[in-house]
DNA sequence: TTGAAAGCGCTAACAC
DNA sequence: GTGTTAGCGCTTTCAA
């Protein structure tokens, strides 16, 4: 039997014979209110299965208690391991936690303009996605915010707020210098999309830096940039584009992909052409994600410590919140993990 | 320069010597408005950043045009997929599209009512979780919806909607009957947590189904469940009860993994047991995600057609809102992708 | 401890 | 075409 879906405050008043005001206290837990009336009111809650009007509960209310995490590309596996980092720490600061997945094409600022209103939000974290620094709408949103592992424009401006995130250009640089004291001279990149001037760009700006500290001539042919008609970041796209680095016939004896599914593509690629890793062609990944350690052989990698990255974003909201001058940024160093796709040269 | 971020819609009528009324139609394309008035509105909308308050126009409003995607598990692999499917149908069809996390632990069903008074949804589509088909609550959400791939308890009472999935007994039979057309009687499985009844509960049923049918006995020590101390269906689980599977010293030819991502798990485990697949050992899979191609060797599995079951589910929901009667419940059959984890014995 | 009433920002009905 | 106004359902003073 279905019971009126449109039951109000003012319903259960009247059942209850008492003011609207009452029932409010009643189930927002307000010290002020007899323990009869309120066990009263409640009870009759659930027996009509009332649900408080979230709209008008934050249209009325001044202020929530709600942190959002704002993330752009909620599928990306990257991303979907932190969720639980940022509910949980959210949580045990005692602040609601909500997760708010906005599209790519959509003006992030601004939604989180919004979204900062709507919900009468205390702070807002962004993950992912790439946000103009320079955006007006980011002057805005009048509620402490950091971006958590947004990548911004290589030495661009700052955005006005803290950041937490690593140093692409340093760690991708880390990466090929592990490389390159293995041995290997003749280092392929998969690297971003054309003209990525983010992660993308500074990890290719890193594998550059590398080489030419390394004394080794940076070869503009073995630089292949992913597809822009696949899904970037994508084994798929990693696959592609190793199987136009083999066909290229060019000499080259290890491969530096961005991401682990980059290198998961590639992984294929090279099997595919009848090559073995390492023993052929060594492969490194980055990010650190697990399912590199399900791979045959498992993925040497760069790991990012999203966990610590997590926190340290919670961390500086808050810190944002009680109205802390001075916040810095948080720049976090991956650690190189070797497993097994890389062989040792000589 | 900070402006106000706190505009209302007085504010822009009082700046434009207009009625609220006036800057209402202006912004909501409303037919019946001077284009001069309305250019000029916009203009100080644009100026000011104005935003319309999201909860005011929920509460006020009657009715809106969205639909709800509420996913339990938003970082569910096979999920991930689907959300570009979902989004894209339910705007090619002019609905606009609204993402809902839920934890595992919240109640999804009053979730669900509330988020449906506060959007004022036009329907709801469920997208994994467990919920109880005889909740209350359920009947309480006085929009159509529809589950797609949620599991239910096996046998049990039907939601009041309909369903969109696959018979999970029956495909995973069809899976166990590869095995024994390849020769395979020694079949080991990894199912769910210790009492599913829902997706790991019906591939139990499946399996055994099909040994019983291949006048194969039922040996339970074979049977291995996921550990409940690590997340269901995840890599890190597959790998752990493989561990177990193979130090069990039982005898063995083939494993069936309930899902992609526990046989990669089981690869791993298997590997490290110094063991080859298939050549010691095969192994096969469920429900047929693209990493399962970057394996190697390749995963053999079930292939959901999960954008056929998203574009289903939208086609249920419209016309669940265009009143359509007698709406029956899409099952889907999944496709079996022989790939190269299975060897023929004899 | 409680009821009455104001008003959050907006849309829509009604008047002009 | 446009302004005015009545609520949408709730929280929160302010009195009682």
């Amino acid at each position: 039997m279905k019971t009126n879906s449109n039951i109000t405050i003012k319903d259960i008043a009247r059942m209850c014979n008492v003011g609207v005001g009452t029932v409010s206290r009643a189930i927002n837990d307000d010290p002020g209110i007899n323990e009869k009336t309120k066990e009263k009111i409640l009870e009759t809650v659930r027996k009509y299965r009332y649900v408080p009007n979230t709209s008008a509960r934050n249209l009325k209310m001044t202020e929530s208690n709600t942190i959002a995490l704002i993330v752009c590309g909620v599928g990306n596996v990257f991303f979907t391991s932190m969720y639980d980092d940022f509910q949980n720490e959210l949580e045990k600061n005692g602040y609601d936690f909500f997760l708010d997945s906005v599209d790519n094409d959509v003006n992030i600022p601004a939604e989180a303009f919004r979204l900062s209103k709507e919900k009468r939000l205390k702070a807002i974290i962004f993950l992912g996605g790439w946000i103009n620094p320079e955006s007006k709408s980011l002057l805005n949103i009048n509620v402490p915010f950091v971006f958590c592992t947004v990548s911004q424009t290589i030495e661009g401006p700052h955005p006005p707020c803290p950041t937490v995130g690593i140093n692409d250009i340093t760690e991708a640089k880390r990466m090929v210098d592990y490389l390159c004291d293995m041995g290997h001279r003749r280092i392929a990149i998969i690297a971003g999309v054309e003209g990525d001037m983010a992660v993308g760009g500074g990890r290719l700006i890193g594998y550059k830096q590398s080489l030419t500290e390394h004394g080794i001539e940076v070869d503009e042919r073995l630089i292949f940039h992913m597809k822009k008609d696949i899904d970037e970041f994508t084994a798929e796209n990693g696959y592609a584009v190793t199987q136009e680095l083999i066909a290229s016939g060019l000499d080259f004896t290890a491969v530096f992909c961005i991401s682990d599914l980059t290198a998961m593509g590639a992984y294929r690629a090279i099997y595919d052409a009848g090559l073995k890793i390492p023993d052929d062609i060594s492969v490194v990944g980055f990010d650190g994600i697990e399912l590199g350690d399900y791979m045959f052989p498992r993925i040497t990698t760069m790991v990012q410590p999203r966990h610590e990255m997590a926190l340290e974003s919670v961390r500086i909201v808050s810190g944002l919140i009680s109205g802390e001058e001075d916040i810095s940024d948080a720049v976090f160093e991956t650690e190189l993990l070797t497993r097994d796709s890389v062989r040792k040269l000589n």
